[in-house]
RNA sequence: GUGGUUGUAGCUCAGCUGGUUAGAGCGCUGGAUUGUGGUUCCAGAGGUCGCCGGUUCGAACCCGGUCUUCCACCCCA
């Protein structure tokens, strides 16, 4: 009996069209990379499964996509564990292996396995998919791609600079203008707890905090209350919602709260100098924003943060993001190795395009010319030029068996052919082809020995 | 993980308070058109109504469960 069949849930199949426009992405934005003078590399689909837990946080953990152990896992396992249905404790018994859940840890995995082979600073990039146990939504997958360049083992706030360049290069070549990359720093989240007498609540205060664009500052303040944040604290960071104007206003309202932090003033300094030197070396696609309430991903961010917002009026979550992170490898134990990086998120900017209407026509041609087939003598000659064609980059294809002409012409049509040749018995004999062109439906007629002029014609 | 939502032909969807053989448009196949697609006309094929169970004389329709879709939350590319 057959099954229907079915994909896992947030996972998908990529026609021929959408494969085409997925790569036209990747290869514009692997274009950058390398301009940036970054190095690919890969690494697998599993990783130990201690090698991503407690990297993510809480939250991370649950949406690690576990592995279950071949053959008889449940034997190994804690007879005691099992009795209590302890699945978070049976867990790393019955699972020693887990999915990517980003391209960031097992590169920072990979960095401190390879240090002796690496020249530092290293600048990598990786294209690769990665698997979250999340619920789907308009934008959010199980399995979905990142893009990622990253670079380790070289301090200095060039890196942040050319990261933002970097992205505005990537979208710029994309035609997608109108984006933000959205800055904030850690230590400036870190200063502002420690002056408001919260240092030790950042993350509930952050957490807070990054809803103020979506539910409003007096719901941020509840909810930061909600999260044990004393009222006293919170008034004392009233002046953070009052921010306004360009980021160097709102980095000079910065210094002044934050005058008896050390760190919050570090922040600002690394800030003020960001955008001062993104200013003077201008930019294509994107703007810059400075955005203190961006606090996502936190876990393991320690300098700047970035987050890349669509154009407005398309509604998608951030479609990139990145920042500063110091002791990543430390816990790998390679000490004090800097890294900096971004994330394109390529599903999330597909999705923009698309909306947008910005994918080039020309990545749905599958064809540049197509040959009806005639028959055997005939078909010989058609693919004798079709060899020639192609010999000169051309896509060029015959049909497979002389069916019906015009089955043949509806199957061009359906592929989107633009031209279609027809070598049928007088052109043989006459040693020319008859080369319809599908949009004007107008025909003309070529020497088989001239073919080369019809491929000028196609190229020029 | 929490709350809600969706599922009927390949696709987009109708289908009345439960009542005979479940419909439409588009697409598909064949023909009009044995050297021509996209227009037109004619004919035809195609459905376990997501799946499992329950209520009922009778279920696409009501109830429960499950899977899936989308949405909000959590979190995030």
């Amino acid at each position: 009996m057959a099954q229907k069949p079915s994909i896992p849930k947030g996972t998908r199949d990529f026609s021929p069209v959408e494969v085409a426009r997925r790569n036209y992405i990747i290869s514009r934005i692997r274009e950058q990379f390398e301009r940036f003078g970054f190095q690919p590399i890969e690494t697998p689909a599993m990783e130990n499964t201690d090698t991503l837990m407690g990297k993510y946080g809480e939250e991370g953990d649950r949406l690690i996509f576990k592995v279950l152990n071949s053959g008889d896992f449940l034997s190994k396992a804690d007879p005691a564990l099992l009795d209590a249905r302890d699945a978070g404790g049976l867990a790393p018994q019955i699972s020693e292996k887990a999915l990517r859940y980003d391209l960031t840890v097992p590169f920072a995995r990979y960095v401190v396995m390879h240090q002796n082979e690496i020249e530092f600073p290293f600048k990598r990039y990786q294209v690769q998919p990665v698997w979250r146990a999340d619920r789907p939504q308009r934008g959010r997958f199980r399995e979905f791609y990142q893009c990622d360049a990253d670079v380790v083992g070289a301090s200095g706030l060039v890196q942040e600079l050319e990261f933002v360049q970097l992205y505005d290069q990537a979208f710029h070549s994309l035609g997608l203008h109108g984006v933000t990359i959205k800055i904030n720093h850690r230590k400036i989240l870190s200063g502002i707890a420690e002056v408001i007498g919260a240092g030790e609540k950042l993350t509930e205060f952050t957490v807070a905090l990054d809803k103020l664009d979506k539910i409003g500052r007096e719901k941020v303040e509840q909810e930061m209350e909600g999260r044990g944040i004393s009222r006293g604290s919170i008034e004392r960071a009233a002046p953070l919602f009052e921010l306004s104007g360009s980021p160097a206003e709102k980095l000079g309202a910065l210094r002044t709260l934050l005058s008896e932090s050390q760190v919050g003033l570090e922040g600002v300094a690394e800030l003020e100098a960001l955008f001062e030197q993104t200013h003077e070396l201008g930019l294509s696609a994107a703007a810059v924003a400075l955005d203190i309430t961006l606090a996502r991903g936190l876990n393991y961010y320690t300098g700047a943060i970035f987050e890349v917002a669509a154009p407005e009026g398309v509604q998608m979550g951030s479609i990139g993001g990145g920042g500063r992170y110091d002791d990543l490898t430390s816990i790998f134990g390679l000490k004090d190795m800097s890294g900096v990086g971004i994330s394109f998120g390529l599903d999330r900017i597909y999705l923009v395009l698309e909306q947008l209407g910005l994918f080039p026509e020309t990545l749905e041609r599958s064809l540049d010319v197509f040959c009806v087939n005639f028959g055997d003598a005939e078909a010989r000659a058609a693919l004798r030029l079709v060899m020639q064609l192609r010999s000169r980059g051309l896509k060029a294809d015959l049909y497979p068996s002389p069916a019906k002409l015009q089955k043949q012409f509806k199957y061009a049509d359906k592929r989107g052919v633009p031209f279609v040749v027809s070598i049928g018995e007088e052109e043989l004999k006459a040693g020319q082809f008859m080369v319809k062109d599908m949009r004007s439906g107008e025909q003309h007629q070529y020497a088989l020995n001239a073919w080369t002029t019809f491929a000028d014609r196609l190229q020029a």
